[in-house]
DNA sequence: TTACTTTATGCAACCGATTGCAAAAAAATT
DNA sequence: AATTTTTTTGCAATCGGTTGCATAAAGTAA
C-alpha cells in the first residue's frame, strides 16, 4: 500500500496564495461564477494552468452531495444496439458534465440487484436501466425512489409512476411486421417470444396477435413459443416446427439471433426460406444482413434512445423534482424488408 | 438545482454518538480493523444496519487520495468479445473492491484522448486500455505515467517499459491459420490487414508472412491489403479481387466482419467458397457461425483476458510500485476450422 | 460631498471518513 | 499489589472545494 501519487497536488489554496486572493474567489472563478470579475477569472485560469492544477471531484462531491455521475445498468454490452445506446448516453452526459458508470446484469436479476447496490453506494445522481431477462420486480430499485434519485427505464422497461420510460412502439412494430407477412400471403404465422414479463416481448406478441385478429385470422395458442431467444432456442424451435403435422407458413421471432438460428436449422431440415416459409426477426442485428437469405426485421436506433434517455435524466436532475416529465417517450422504428420474406 | 436527497444521511458520527464511542472507533470497526474488539465491531455493525448507514466514498477518497476506481477505455462495446472482457474485469474488480468506469473511443484517437482526460480527472487508480484504430502514439497517457498511475494495455497494445501488455500470440495464431490454409492446398493466399500500427494487425500479418516463407512460398506485395476491416472494406476488397487477372486461392482476413463481407461479395460475383477460394477470419464473432459457409477463424476468450488484465492491475495497485511485474502476458487462442476452408 | 446601489471578494464553517499518536483499559507477569 | 505488556479506544488535525453572509470596492444619483 504505497501512495501512488508522489508529487503534491495543487489546490485552490495554492492558486489563491500565489495570486494573493482567497480560495473562495478561486473556487468561484474556476466555475465561472458571475460575481467574479473577468480580469480576476483570467488570472485564476492562467495560474491554474501554470501550476498544473486539477480539480478534485471528491471534495466537491463531499460538500455538494452530488456526484455528477449517472449509473447505467444494461443486460449486455455485446450488441451494436447497446454500444450505440451507450455512445449516445456518453455524448449527452459528457456535454452536460456528467460521467457514466456502466455495468451489465448479464440478463440475470441477481446480478442486476448487485449492480443496483453498487450504483447506490457510488451515489449516482440518477440511474438508466434496461431490465434483465429474469427480472420479476423492481424492489431492488426501491432505495433509489425512497431517496428521490431519478430512475429511468429504457427499452426493457417497467411501468411505475415515478419512472419515465424510453421505448419504441413495440406493439405497432410487431403489428406492422405481422400485417406485412399476412399481406405476403402467410396465414399460419408462429411467434417466438421472449419472457412475456418484459414489455418488449409482451408488446410484440400483442401486436402480432392483434394483426392476426384484424386480418380475420384466428390465433392459435400453439403458434406462440416462449423461450430465451438464444440461438440454441432457435434451433430447438426449428426442430419443434419440423415435427408438426401442420407447419406454419411464416415465423416471426422477437429477436434476430433466435430467428436466424431457427431459419438456418429449418434449412438444414429441408425447409427453404422464403419459398416454404417466411421468417422475420426484430432488432436489425448485423447477422440479419449476413445470413442467407437476409432477414426481414425491425430497426431502431440505439444512439437516439441513449441520447433521449440521458437527456431526460439530466433534465430531471437539473430542474429539480417539481417539474412535469413525460411518463413515456416513444421513439421511431422502421420495418426493414429483406429476402427472407419475399416470395 | 434542488438537493435530490431529502433525508439526512447517517454518518459514522451518528453511530458513534448512539453507541457512546468515538467516530474513530466506528471508522475502524466498519472496516474490520484488528485493533477493535469483536464485541465492539458487532455493536457497530448492528447499529449501522439499524440506522441505515451508507458509506461515503467521497470522504474516504478525499482523505486517502485513492478512488478504488479503475478506468477502462475500449474501441467499442459492441462485440461479444468486448462484452466478455468487461464482464471478466467487473468480476475481478468488484471482488477486490474496485469499481469500473468504462468508455469507448469509437476507434478514434481523438475520442480516446478525451476519454483519457476524463479518466484522469476522475482520478482512477489505474487504467486498462485497448487502443483505437487511429491511435498513433500514447502521449495522451503520459500524464498517468508522470503520476505513476498504472496503465495496462490489453489486446490492442503499445509496448512501453512502464505498461504491461495482455495479449494473445497473434503471430502464432496467424501462422497456424496460414499454415493450415497451405496444407489445404492454397498457394496464393491474400491477407486483409488492419492498420499495421496496431500490434494485433502487424503481428497477424507477420505470422501470415512467416508461414508462407516457411512453406517455401514467396510473398508478393499485392497479396497484402490494408483497410479498416469494416464490412464495406470487405466488399471493396472482394471486388478488387474479382478484377485481378491472377486471383488468389485463399483469403485470410484479420477480422471476421471483413472476411465475411468479402466472402459474401465474392459469392455474388460467382466465386464460390470454399470450392473456388478458401476464406478465413479472426475473432470468432457470432457472424462466423451464421454465414454460409461457416467461417474458419481464430477464437480467444475475452472473459479471461479481462480477468487477467484487471488482476494484473490490482496487483500493481496493492503491492506498490516496487514489485516485479511481467511485461507481457500471453493468453491462449485456438484455431476453429469450419466449412469456409474445407475442400 | 453624501447616500444609495451594484458589483467583487473574503471569512469561516461545513461535508464525512482517516490515521498517527497518546492514553486508557484489560491482561499478564513478577 | 505493583509493574509490565498487550489490547482497545479516543483526540484532533486533515483531505480540498463550497457557499451563506458580511464586507469592501466601485459606480451612480442626489
Amino acid at each position: 500500500m504505497s501512495t501512488p501519487n508522489e508529487k503534491k497536488e495543487v489546490t485552490i489554496y495554492d492558486i489563491a496564495e500565489a495570486l494573493h486572493i482567497s480560495a473562495a474567489t478561486v473556487s468561484r472563478g474556476l466555475k465561472n461564477h458571475p460575481a467574479i470579475k473577468q480580469a480576476t477569472k483570467d488570472k485564476i485560469f492562467a495560474q491554474a494552468e501554470r501550476m498544473g492544477y486539477r480539480f478534485n471531484t471528491f471534495a466537491r462531491n463531499l460538500r455538494t452531495k452530488r456526484t455528477y455521475t449517472i449509473g447505467v445498468i444494461v443486460p449486455r454490452l455485446n450488441s451494436m444496439f447497446m454500444s450505440d445506446v451507450i455512445a449516445g448516453m456518453e455524448k449527452v452526459s459528457n456535454e452536460a458534465g456528467y460521467e457514466l458508470i456502466i455495468s451489465q446484469s448479464l440478463e440475470t436479476m441477481e446480478k442486476e440487484m448487485k449492480n443496483a447496490v453498487t450504483m447506490f453506494n457510488n451515489r449516482v445522481d440518477g440511474l438508466l436501466v434496461s431490465l434483465a431477462y429474469t427480472t420479476t420486480g423492481i424492489d431492488h430499485f426501491k432505495r433509489f425512489m425512497d431517496k428521490n434519485i431519478p430512475l429511468i427505464f429504457f427499452d426493457r422497461v417497467f411501468e411505475h409512476p415515478n419512472c419515465p420510460n424510453i421505448v419504441i412502439n413495440n406493439h405497432k412494430a410487431a403489428y406492422e411486421l405481422t400485417s406485412y407477412l399476412i399481406q405476403q400471403g402467410a396465414r399460419r404465422i408462429m411467434h417466438i417470444a421472449g419472457n412475456l414479463n418484459r414489455n418488449v416481448y409482451s408488446q410484440r406478441f400483442k401486436g402480432y396477435k392483434d394483426a392476426l385478429s384484424d386480418a380475420g385470422i384466428q390465433f392459435k395458442e400453439d403458434w406462440l413459443i416462449v423461450n430465451n431467444l438464444s440461438a440454441e432456442d432457435g434451433i430447438r424451435t426449428a426442430k419443434h416446427i419440423c415435427a408438426l403435422t401442420e407447419r406454419p407458413d411464416a415465423i416471426f421471432g422477437a429477436n434476430d439471433t433466435c430467428a436466424v438460428a431457427c431459419m438456418q436449422e429449418l434449412r438444414r431440415n429441408g425447409v427453404y426460406v422464403p419459398k416454404d416459409m417466411l421468417v422475420a426477426g426484430f432488432n436489425n442485428d448485423p447477422i440479419a444482413t449476413v445470413v442467407e437469405p437476409n432477414l426481414t426485421t425491425v430497426n431502431y436506433r440505439g444512439h437516439e434512445m441513449g441520447e433521449v434517455a440521458a437527456r431526460t435524466l439530466i433534465n430531471l436532475l437539473n430542474e429539480g423534482s417539481e417539474q412535469q416529465t413525460a411518463a413515456t417517450i416513444v421513439l421511431r422504428h422502421e420495418l426493414i424488408i429483406r429476402d427472407s420474406t419475399r416470395r
